[in-house]
RNA sequence: GCGCCCGUAGCUCAGUUGGAUAGAGCAACGGUUUUCUAAACCGUUGGCCGGCCGUUCGAAUCGGCCCGGGCGCACCA
């Protein structure tokens, strides 16, 4: 019996007592704060008190009673006991047996353990599509794309984790004004290396890989484009786009993050699939003319005012790009989209859910995570996030310095939508304090126990497992399946990393004051099957958030 | 001015579809090792959940008004 089934025909059976007892209330089953409330409460007696004007610690003692017989079938031997403890509450405790079950699932299932079978088969055909990052490609990525690529990642495998299609994508912004003044930039530095004269560009990048990019130049192509030769802006736009986006995929990539699909914006345009975006949209009736200039009905869906789409010189705005590439995201089967964007855009929010719903989508079809920033701190020393010669703190020089485990980590661990501390010196500690380094110490330490033995836990007999310490580290095993369910269902993937960070003091406060390997041979196969699991979901869990599990520190 | 986010221990944060005594980690102080990794563990101290009012059996959580911090309000991208 899976957790979620056990959980959820708990709460059939106290819906159905409920409504015996003439009342029909919604049953909320949740785990109590304090644990020796048990492992689930819940305060229907209380919901029904109103209903039935009757004081709920008596309707809770009728719940329980009408509670027995149904407790007879399946559900008997999952349930310890069950308590009535004022205001009204109903609190059960699982058994040891139900926990000892848990164990064999997790071990028959190893690293599938959590993946929903029920859900695969609804979820498999919703096609989920979580574009994030999508940097323009003017220069090596900030680390708040780092945040958004961490975030973006994790999300995903755990999306994916949870039975969803799932396809990540990057938006190319391979045109425009910043190209332009990029590919400028690129030709100025090629120029002045040849000493010749040049014209650097109002706003032009100033990080030194132009330079490098601009030596590279030198080197491919001599003098060829020392004259002004017809295409010259064009191959400089074009040169520095592309080996500014290769040093963007690369950088991801070493970040363990990779994308199905690098979506191009020229492309987009060049397509015509804008045009026949606005089209529609004026067929729909959601775009009018005034002033010369084509406006989107937004106001229609909520947004404070209407959007210029098209310019008065007929040139279309950022939106139009926009409105076009999410309708092809449609168009291309995604049945829900996730983008993933930084705190500088949140403004945009109601435009882009009012344009998916203008283009005839469901509002809940979008999905916007917004990834807020944050500031790299050594110690209580904060790091200014760039100088005044434009250049400022990588995510390649984050990763080098902490390395990519505890990056993608730190990232992660708290709120997507709230500020981020990131503290590189503990990022970078051997300690207990470094929450990377005790969830992967807790691995190795079980790796290390391990590697000691041949000892096949063959059909061990998991009822010798009764300390507290080792049910409590079966009861977080147990917690798993819902703790990722729970970050897939709020596009959030702190839990994770959080519920990683327990499990591993579930460990280490078990290793503290038990032997796995004793003398005694049944209990040391019970023991061993037991951290075996724990292994066995840390590792899951460490994968879901792009981390590695090492056997050995 | 309008809109959005945030305010929880000294610090960094959980907890917010309303529930029981508000939780961790760090810092501070004090302990634990002939035994599978002490790179670990245990204990103590620490709170008017920004404030006030309201909703109700019950509010950190919901609503209103303040205070304090951040951000957004283009025929830019």
């Amino acid at each position: 019996m899976s957790n979620i089934s056990l959980e959820t025909s708990l709460i059939q059976a106290l819906e159905s007592a409920a409504a015996s007892l003439g009342g029909n209330v919604p049953v909320i089953l949740e785990p109590p704060r304090i644990q020796t409330h048990g492992d689930f409460a819940t305060n229907v007696a209380m919901q029904l008190a109103k209903v039935l004007h009757r004081p709920p610690m008596e309707i809770a003692q009728s719940l329980v009673k009408a509670l027995e017989p149904q407790l007879k079938n399946g559900l008997a031997s999952a349930i310890e006991k069950i308590e009535i403890k004022p205001p009204g509450f109903i609190n059960f405790f699982l058994s040891q047996s139900l926990l000892h079950r848990t164990l064999q699932e997790v071990l028959t299932a190893r690293e599938n353990f959590g993946r929903n079978s029920m859900a695969q088969k609804i979820r498999e055909n919703t096609k989920v599509q979580v574009e994030f990052v999508s940097a323009n490609p003017t220069g090596p990525l900030s680390v708040a794309h780092g945040r958004q690529a961490a975030v973006g990642d994790s999300l995903a495998n755990i999306l994916n984790f949870c039975g969803y299609g799932v396809t990540r994508e990057y938006y190319v912004n391979d045109e425009g004004n910043q190209i332009e003044v990029l590919g400028n930039t690129l030709l100025a530095r090629y120029l002045e290396i040849l000493g010749l004269p040049f014209e650097f560009p109002e706003n032009g990048y100033k990080g030194g890989y132009m330079k490098a990019l601009a030596q590279e130049a030198v080197q491919t192509e001599g003098r060829r484009w020392a004259e002004g030769l017809p295409g010259r802006k064009e191959w400089f736009m074009e040169k520095a786009g592309g080996a500014i986006l290769e040093i963007i995929r690369k950088e991801l990539e070493d970040f363990g993050v990779s994308f199905d699909v690098w979506y191009s914006q020229r492309c987009l345009r060049e397509s015509g699939t804008q045009d026949d975006a606005m089209e529609f949209l004026k067929q729909r009736g959601y775009l009018y003319l005034q002033e010369g200039a084509w406006w989107l009905k937004s106001t229609a869906f909520g947004d404070d005012k209407d959007r210029v789409v098209v310019r008065s010189d007929g040139r279309p705005t950022y939106i139009a790009a926009d409105i076009a590439y999410h309708r092809e995201k449609f168009r291309r089967g995604f049945t829900k989209i996730v983008n993933l964007w930084g705190p500088d855009h949140h403004g945009y929010i109601p435009r882009m859910v009012a344009a998916v719903q203008a283009l005839g989508y469901p509002r809940d079809a979008l999905k916007i995570v917004m990834v807020q920033l944050c500031t790299l701190k050594r110690g209580n020393e904060i790091i200014p996030m760039s100088t005044r010669e434009g250049e400022f703190i990588t995510l390649r020089q984050v990763m080098e310095e902490v390395g990519k485990d505890a990056a993608r980590y730190f990232f992660v661990m708290r709120r997507t939508d709230s500020h981020l501390d990131f503290d590189l010196e503990l990022a970078k500690k051997a300690a207990p304090e470094n929450p990377v380094f005790y969830i992967q110490y807790a691995h190795a330490r079980i790796a290390g126990i391990r590697a000691k033995l041949n000892v096949q836990a063959m059909r061990p007999n998991f009822s010798l497992l009764s300390q507290p310490e080792e049910l409590q580290m079966l009861r977080r095993l147990r917690e798993f399946p819902s703790a990722v369910e729970a970050c897939a269902e709020q596009f959030e993937p702190h839990g994770v990393a959080r519920y990683l960070l327990e499990l591993a003091t579930d460990f280490h406060k078990f290793y503290d004051v038990h032997r796995v390997v004793t003398e005694d041979v049944e209990l040391t196969r019970a023991r061993l099957g037991l951290i075996d699991a724990v292994q066995i979901v840390l590792a899951a869990g460490l994968k879901l958030l792009g981390v590695s599990a090492p056997v050995k520190m």
